[in-house]
DNA sequence: AAATAGTGCAACTCTGTAGTTGCACTATTC
DNA sequence: GAATAGTGCAACTACAGAGTTGCACTATTT
């Protein structure tokens, strides 16, 4: 299954969503315990962290009463693979292009 | 200069952005070409370029009486490595702090 | 058993923005 | 010089989503 590219840039696109998944970045949390850090809600961070999810950036585990969050680094560095595949695509044709125009 | 990462994120996080995008990596194009080719209006496409045009994913010509854009696949690759690093160094310092748990 | 920490869900506000219509402006092209 | 293709700007609508408050529920701890 290869998560649609769009909503995963979506994701990314907030900078609290950003501010959490550094928090994760550091060491795995719950929603309270990012809210204990972060100067919004806990509800507006599970909000969050359920989008996050959704696209696969992060998993949840529990540890006995809590829902502890992890941050999936394998996630983004696939975007990344094939945010640069993308990239050199739309150059490699345009490059072309420009090579053909020329020799006119 | 480095340009910041999130309005990216929130530029590539639209459908139709992508649309023009995707355009453009065939080849350059006008607004109101690509007005012609997508079911939005010519004045929706402006504004869309100009979110990417922002974030340097797109940069513009003049030639004769239209302004021509070129999508830049360089800011794409750029912004990949940036994300996979970042995905790297998740992983890492977490497979780290795994590592110290297991030995106690 | 009682207090509590953590979560889940719902309703609401408010801002941002995608998209539209409408008109004015300008440089072409004929 | 007149018609026209391309753009620029402004006002407006509509919807998505970020954030809040409030309450209910549940599994822990003590």
């Amino acid at each position: 299954m290869t998560t649609a590219l769009v909503p995963v840039f979506a994701a990314l696109g907030d900078e609290t969503r950003w501010s959490i998944l550094a928090a994760l970045g550091e060491s795995e949390a719950s929603a309270s315990a990012l809210a204990g850090r972060l100067p919004v809600t806990r509800q507006a961070i599970a909000k969050h962290l359920a989008v996050l999810q959704e696209v696969g950036l992060v998993e949840s585990v529990r540890v006995g009463r809590e829902l502890r969050y992890r941050v999936l680094g394998a996630q983004l560095s696939d975007t990344a693979r094939r945010l640069d595949q993308i990239g050199a695509e739309w150059d490699r044709r345009l490059a072309a292009i420009k090579t053909i125009a020329e020799s006119l």
